[in-house]
DNA sequence: GTCTATATCCAGATAGAC
DNA sequence: GTCTATCTGGATATAGAC
């Protein structure tokens, strides 16, 4: 993937720098546990630059937050607009998780692993944001057209989509040996039977 | 809850209001939010004491964690022998983790929420620990006796617990208005379902 | 065991030349 | 826009009396 879809904002080459070392490093060793001197060493980019393009600290996290929330919501729609039963839909948001946690794992750990609200205070829940409410739409379209059973909806969304996200967080920490595409199908199988009409 | 039961080490009163105070602040806040300075106000218990009490900030963390991972651990021990098949002793656990989400959230948020390795590096991954352990086997004996379709016995362990863990974080984030044993019983319904032969 | 006072360090952030 | 040098506060942790 290019740097710049790190970020929602313009991109110029010493910005990417420091969105690129600072996802690496946020994601290894955490947010707190690095340094804005550990992002000047990595990146090569200056203290001073860096204060240049962002206010400051928690302002790189929210422009790597923001870029790829907006990512992973456009990349939904897209599978809105590929897809056109909500079955369809929901195994290919699963498929493209499992698929970005393992050509991306950063940008997965960061945004379904990260406690944002403890360095962005302002944030709302990532299960608020729009990739998120995607996710929950499809599920209720399913529901609406009879395919599922009568359900609370949340508790119809996090039946679906349970199971794969845990999967996703075994991976990242290092518990599944095996690529996460290899349990598509099964995982899928299970998620869709737990709520099928 | 008695207080005591927060650590694995032998109480005393300042220790015990240490722990309290710590668990609390941790799960407001976060560890990296909340200084040393913080719990001694909050807990009216000294510097000087802390420090006698705990090696340093990361051992008043994982005083607490060993602690509540070994009550987790004798919860579900009790389960095992309280209930006979698989099937009972996993929707025992699922209503054992929804009651003490409602009754101790902090709780429930330091153990399945914080992200331990980073402010306690030499820790192994939560899913690791023997709760989890017990939970994973819990439902490999479903499969051995046959309840279960045939699975990858990590694929239907998540499939199992993946959407209940999910409704526990909703919760905690404060995306669901009504306590969780609200949603036990379609949560069960869909976990089982989604395995079962 | 508990307390107050304090040492030490390093983080985040700024100043101001180029 | 980028850099180096520097300020300042607050954090963890210790010393040492009681």
């Amino acid at each position: 993937m290019s740097v710049n879809a790190l970020s929602a904002s313009p991109a110029t080459p010493a910005r990417d720098q420091v969105l690129a070392t600072a996802l690496r490093l946020f994601t290894e060793k955490g947010y707190f546990n690095t340094s804005v001197q550990d992002v000047v060493r990595e990146s090569g980019v200056s203290t001073g630059s860096i204060y240049h393009h962002f206010k400051d600290k928690e302002g790189i996290a929210k422009a790597l937050y923001d870029g790829l929330v907006l990512r992973m919501g456009s990349a939904f729609e897209a599978i809105v607009s590929q897809y056109r039963t909500p079955g369809d839909r929901c195994r290919a948001v699963i498929e493209y998780l499992f698929e970005m946690t393992e050509s991306e794992p950063e940008i997965m750990a960061f945004m379904l692993y990260a406690k944002h609200r403890e360095f962005m205070p302002e944030e709302a829940p990532i299960c608020s944001s729009r990739p998120f409410e995607l996710m929950r739409n499809m599920v209720s379209d399913a529901m609406d057209s009879g395919e599922l059973l009568p359900l609370d909806p949340l508790v119809a969304a996090t039946a679906v989509f349970g199971g794969a996200l845990r999967m996703i967080n075994l991976r990242l920490d290092g518990i599944l040996d095996k690529p996460l595409p290899t349990y598509l199908d099964e995982v899928w199988q299970c998620a869709w039977r737990s709520v099928a009409a």
